[in-house]
DNA sequence: AACAGGGTTTCTGTATACAAAAGCTCCAAC
DNA sequence: GTTGGAGCTTTTGTATACAGAAACCCTGTT
């Protein structure tokens, strides 16, 4: 039983003993965003439960938990599928990061202590170095620690929860809709002009400088009209499962 | 085995013919709305399982539905048990709808078509009828119905999901923190002037008035420091469980 | 060649059994 | 009076068995 998660499942045994859920969630959830499950592919209980070495019980809960992040959808008595979010729900989400995400800076504008703008400060410039020696995935792990350090930051938790989903989902669709001959959704200056208004503490500039980031970042996007053929696509999909 | 659920079960029994775990995340949810269940109360599987005439397996997925709604809390190991929302989050969660809730509106306004605007009027009307003849749960309801409305038709529908979750958690909040003295929380201009705005279709005069409405609805509810003592029974209160 | 239909396979829904963890009770010791 | 701990009870975690639904495949017919 080969997989894509073959050593990490290894490593954990040892550590831990056994796979929990948790376990399961983040790997698929990396998987999608890295677009080694690509949207509609099918997800047995019993094929990840093999994978992973744990019965359907626990895959189960995976499951559920994923369908709740929006990474799958689950339907009675049919397969969870990885989701294929749409063009018109990519535009939306979106939409409704940069309303999110803006007030978090908003409330978070000129009250980061120096070590958590120092920590921004270095996430900036490790990110620009990644992408300099074109290591894209390190420089993607980057980008969205910086923005997680926001959300997590949040001085409004319940907003703060909220961001991080939509920085998920919001991952997810940039991978699923960067335009083909993209090598990277890099935008050079707008992470440390983010960082330079964060330190003005001027609420309403950082809002902005969010607001025209994501906006910036959804411009990459190819959102043409395609969106028939990526439905079809994910209604009528047969791909073979995560087992290689 | 008694339950407050009885009739209903009874009459889902012989309609559907099983109980489904969407059954009991609904009822259970309903009775923590109503403070029928209040924070802290136990809510062991095996004696939900007997209620709903069902197995663990049920439960256990109704149970992490719960969870993911904010309705429960569940620690490994431990019982699931009715959340406490402290204070603080109380005010966080009310200013995430604001803004939230603010931006639906400001997208619908002018663009519900008329036969929406007579759904929300009557909804406004029965609810004036309900509070004059001290009918408050059937107020709540309808109260709650035109904010259901307006998530469920929000043009954004991320956000219009965002809302519903927010509705529900806010809901659970005034009822955890309404003033003792207070009869009902009804502020009988605003749902009219709601209304008229959305008429109007001046987006920022709506968001600034469903935000001055939601302003005004956490004015009402006791939030001083008490925070202490209802965190304490929290965590240590040991109620009797959902079995009357 | 396209299509309908029946049987088989695959997969999920639910219940249940057993193991392990947490919580409780009661008693003894300081 | 309080603390500590052993043993019991309660409750969750996980695996598994079986039933039923959906998907698939293969065949026979038009």
């Amino acid at each position: 039983m080969s997989s894509i998660w073959q050593e990490e499942i290894a490593a954990e045994t040892r550590a831990v003993g056994r796979i929990s859920d948790r376990f399961i969630v983040d790997k698929v959830r990396t998987a999608v965003l890295t677009q080694r499950l690509p949207p509609g592919t099918r997800l047995p209980e019993v094929v990840l439960g093999d994978i992973f070495g744990v019965s359907r019980s626990v895959v189960r809960k995976a499951l559920t938990r994923l369908a709740a992040d929006y990474v799958v959808t689950q339907q009675p008595n049919q397969v969870a599928r990885v989701r294929a979010p749409s063009v018109e729900e990519t535009r939306e989400t979106f939409a409704a990061r940069r309303l999110v995400e803006g007030e978090v800076v908003a409330l978070l504008a000129g009250r980061l202590d120096d070590a958590q703008l120092v920590t921004i400060a270095s996430l900036v410039e490790r990110e620009a170095e990644a992408h300099a020696s074109g290591d894209e995935p390190s420089r993607i792990e980057h980008s969205l620690a910086i923005h997680h350090l926001l959300a997590e930051r949040s001085p409004n938790r319940v907003l703060g929860a909220m961001l991080t989903d939509l920085i998920l989902r919001t991952s997810i669709v940039i991978a699923l809709y960067k335009r083909a001959g993209l090598a990277s959704c890099y935008l050079a200056e707008d992470h440390p002009a983010l960082l330079t208004h964060l330190r003005s503490g001027k609420s309403e500039a950082v809002r902005c400088c969010i607001h025209d980031h994501l906006q910036a970042l959804e411009n990459l996007l190819d959102l043409s009209t395609r969106e028939t053929r990526i439905d079809l696509m994910a209604i009528l999909g047969q791909r073979e499962g995560v087992a290689e």
